[in-house]
DNA sequence: CTGAAAGCGCTAACAA
DNA sequence: TTGTTAGCGCTTTCAG
């Protein structure tokens, strides 16, 4: 029918009469005409839809996927796409992934996937991928990224700079993305300043409040008698406020006992006071969608330009000093 | 093909031989072959995709939001559907929503939609919706929402018990969800405690943090050499943060000089120690789920029960406090 | 048990 | 300027 050049098509306006678009488009509207996308897009191949992967723990907001989220729908609304969630109750499954990827999108972004063993994995054909903070580079994938290492380097030495010495690191997994680009920036750090190896404090956080309340408490028994350190770097905003919390249950004083810092500069930071590195993840997810587009527009035209060009973007992180962060206590502070 | 039958229909599979089954597979294994959903959904009318549409001011992270959708991922993802996110801009458009229903989604679920004249809108055919916390009752549409009055008046009587009286609510957008139930709650209690009219303090306020911190800073220089309120009653949690941060930059310490509520009780309260009152905003994004799906396969087995049935789904509420809130200040403290 | 054929709603190429 | 036709990838019905 000419009905489709005129309902939907952006084809050639000059195409069809004023009368008979006039008929079609009263037609239409009588009939409470909808165009079908899912037709459309059997042909045109193109839904107007970003897929978004994320692993997804319902047992706790997740405020990095968020704000990378929000950066994402930012994006892809400005450029009338839209956008689908997938989630993966555990872990990565690159299997299940490319299954999402069955007409429904036009792109997928992962977000902070973690893989093994790059190798294993390749980019399925068709669909392109762009990943955000992603744990390995995969062949073909453009990765953005942030400056993490130095991030933490830069907040590490801020501490430093005051006089903390006694500095505690509260890890991040290590197998997750990010994780261990904190420790790597940390040690960095406590080098550099020519700490001593064996007075350099790390023990297992994590990502998530609740666990770091459970770990930071047992490190804590564990330690009684010791000196408390002088501040402590932790994994994420999540993990510092896990141990704010038991800091306080202790009655120790944030800042004057212990300087105390977190990861990502989410709001939970912003509204604590709590100094933490800042990486831009709304721009993150911008970037991501942009990047993604270009990609799937390359796919349309036939120039599959998706395995070339995967130089990660990386994204500066810039510390946020706040009144957390203090000056070390005068008198020594212990663990009871 | 039998191709069809052995992979993707849950047809009889008794239906094909081993021999034949066996050969489909293979080969479409050495194919890469992925069923293409948008043509199963062109025949079968089911997208297995849920629509959300929600207003996205992309300033601020909106935590009301985000924990409803988490409900709705949690609950989507266990029933092996979809989630696609849709956007306004500024104000909600209803013909633009219904243009959303285009075969993509199976059906949509309206996160705090705000309209003017309930009776302009008509639930679409053919595409099922849910709202959460609607402004008003569309006919049609079944609506999900909490004692939102009754969880204001319960926090009023809270500080009213406490010997507060002279309570200050910030008051949300009226004609946004909630904000005008808030506000009957507030009167409701300060009425039943006896409070003369002209005692009573409102102003308007904002669901913004930073909006209120601006509102919040002007209503204290035009009162300034009164003496400052026992309590203030905030919209909502931004809202209180708001407030809390003009408090401490005026040097006001709360809860000694003023005691603090928030509203909806989200990880913001919970990290600051504000006292608010909790929706149980993720059972809510749950339950419109499954409404919806109810609603779903209703329709697709051509029982349209979408217009009867839509009385409203009521969660209950219930007041947290926390060290915000204390008694009153002994001597009287003044706005400078 | 298997193959052929029709059709979901749309677009695109071509013929009238 | 219009109408016709084929086909996107799949499911379903009906013959073989």
């Amino acid at each position: 029918m000419a009905a489709s050049v005129v309902l939907n098509g952006g084809g050639s306006s000059s195409r069809i009469s004023e009368a008979t678009r006039d008929r079609i488009i009263t037609a239409a509207k009588k009939l409470n005409y909808r165009p079908n996308l899912a037709a459309r897009a059997l042909v045109s191949r193109r839904m107007n839809t970003l897929g978004v992967t994320v692993i997804f723990d319902s047992s706790e907001l997740n405020f990095f996927f968020l704000e990378v989220f929000n950066g994402i729908l930012e994006a892809a609304n400005a450029r009338g796409q839209n956008t689908t969630v997938f989630t993966m109750a555990q872990q990565w499954d690159f299997d299940r992934i490319q299954g999402f990827c069955d007409g429904r999108i036009d792109g997928m972004i992962l977000i902070a996937p973690y893989f093994e063993a790059p190798s294993s994995i390749q980019a399925p054909l068709g669909t392109p991928f762009v990943t955000v903070n992603s744990s390995v580079s995969i062949p073909g994938i453009l990765d953005i990224m942030s400056e993490e290492e130095s991030g933490s380097h830069e907040i590490a030495c801020a501490l430093l700079d005051r006089g903390h010495r006694r500095i505690l690191h509260m890890m991040g997994p290590q197998n997750r993305s990010g994780a261990a680009q904190r420790r790597a920036g940390f040690l960095r750090a406590m080098r550099t300043w020519g700490i001593a190896n064996e007075e350099i404090l790390e023990t297992e956080g994590s990502f998530s409040t609740d666990h770091t309340r459970f770990l930071f408490n047992d490190w804590l028994d564990a330690n009684r008698g010791q000196r408390l350190p002088d501040a402590i770097l932790c994994a994420n905003d999540a993990c510092a406020i896990g141990c704010m919390e038991v800091l306080n249950s202790r009655g120790y004083r944030v800042p004057d006992d212990v300087s105390l810092c977190g990861f990502d500069d989410t709001l939970l930071a912003k509204t604590t006071a709590l100094s933490s590195v800042r990486q831009p993840l709304r721009e993150m997810g911008n970037e991501a969608v942009v990047q993604l587009l270009k990609r799937v527009d390359a796919e349309l035209q036939g120039q599959p330009m998706g395995t070339e060009n995967t130089e990660p973007i990386i994204f500066p992180t810039h510390s946020a000093v706040r009144s957390s962060m203090g000056m070390p206590a005068q008198a020594p502070v212990w663990i009871r």
